[in-house]
DNA sequence: TCAAAAGTGTTTTTCGTACACCCATGA
DNA sequence: TCATGGGTGTACGAAAAACACTTTTGA
């Protein structure tokens, strides 16, 4: 439903990008936005389901067409908003702008695609054609929208080596054992709790919030709640390799 | 002279940005080239001077409209092939889009920038208008092109610490001392070559070719010739950093 | 034979992982 | 007091930078 206007800009657009293609040379041009959340230990993407041709009962990501006087990273929250009720985002980048000719059977459209995330804990209400899919088992995908949720995994593993971008996968507080749960769905590797603590403590990333939480049932000493120290992007290793002299 | 093309969707677009920008939503989409080369041990970025309002006598990034049936990728190679005669290109990504309203005076704009690289020893003949920048000291740029330079540095910076971008700075064959140059103009730091050689040799990036350089007037011991063993991109050290356990 | 430039051996440091062990809690 | 999960201390290995030393050439 919320969906259903999306449709005009992505679905039938033979009138749009008739014009839009026209010896003016402008083509049709939206935004798609790969939103990531780690849900029940698993990296899920949001994703709606099409009701009509092309790619009928197929998947697409969130997005349409870009406003005549808004900005790109300005679209894709409005987008958001408007059409799956996503408010919450924690972090957004800019992932890739596809433009291949015979990306898009209705018509050339250009698409620049984001990398949004949603932290942890949080449920936000979408539509009732609106879900979230493990990004691992993505279901049958609309255009070439698969490819851009396989950049976007890449975009969030090599951030989170590199930068603080957990931030944005976390709640605002979290044991270390949650903590590396989601580093383990994002990376899809293993991460182990005790070295994921001091990693992040010796890169300033993390600090302690001084309270704790109750063990559970089975006993356990209670886990330290920590906090990301800030919560905005930062680069914190600019890379172990080829440094400047000096350290 | 070849640049006056550019002119049109870049400079003189009232009339075509005001069809951009009508009621179909759809706006004028101009690709844009960060073109890197080592000249004289420096980073520098082909620009060019533009002749017109806006910004005369500035200098802007070679690029221009998105043509109707190309891809982005294409068209960029299309553009510095007509109008800078540039067509030795060692490699090309994708950068960026940028689609502030503001971002162009003459009407809404989207601009796809990439970044591009010619390797090092070769002279390219470019019009008359157009020149090689020190990406260190631009001079008057237009529009938010000196933003992208400064992008496209940055990339290019990480790029040489995990990647075997360095292919595409140096010629085919070269010493170690003029690679360690090469790097250090793009990298804004000293590398001494006898880590960079180990480095790059552990890593498997590069290779002996078995031919040396005679030394020069002054004596010394004559320089091995070495090569990259590919020259198309590659992840050559994926992260020093939270790597998959077992190493 | 000396200066210059290239190349090698070795040391030091940093960083991340692995693993053993200790701590705090509930039943 | 025992199982359970959290936390600390320490060892190990990889990788890069620093630096002393050797090699190979021209004059």
């Amino acid at each position: 439903m919320a969906q259903g206007e999306t449709e005009g800009p992505v679905g039938g657009s033979a009138v749009v990008s008739s014009a839009a293609t026209g010896k003016d040379g402008g083509a049709a041009h939206e935004v798609l936005a790969v939103v990531f959340q780690i849900r029940q230990n698993r990296l899920s993407v949001l994703l709606w389901c099409r009701a009509l041709p092309p790619f009928e009962g197929c998947w697409a990501l969130p997005g349409g067409r870009l406003g005549a006087t808004e900005g790109l990273g300005e679209s894709v929250r409005r987008q958001l908003a408007q059409k799956v009720d996503v408010r919450d985002l924690s972090h957004l980048e800019q992932l890739e702008t596809r433009g291949e000719p015979g990306r898009h059977p209705g018509g050339r459209t250009l698409a620049t695609a984001y990398l949004g995330l949603v932290p942890a804990g949080i449920d936000p209400v979408v539509p009732h054609d609106t879900a979230w899919h493990p990004a691992a088992e993505l279901p049958c995908m609309a255009f070439d929208h698969a490819a851009i949720v396989g950049s976007a995994r890449r975009r969030l593993r090599a951030k989170l080596s590199y930068t603080n971008i957990g931030f944005a996968l976390a709640p605002p507080e979290f044991t270390m054992s949650e903590l590396s749960r989601y580093y383990r769905a994002a990376l899809g590797h293993d991460v182990a709790a005790t070295n994921l603590r001091r990693v992040l403590l010796r890169r300033g990333q993390i600090e302690e919030t001084g309270r704790s939480v109750p063990s559970g049932r089975s006993g356990g000493r209670p886990a330290a709640l920590f906090r990301f120290r800030t919560r905005s992007l930062e680069i914190t290793d600019a890379f172990a390799v080829l440094r400047p002299p000096q350290g």
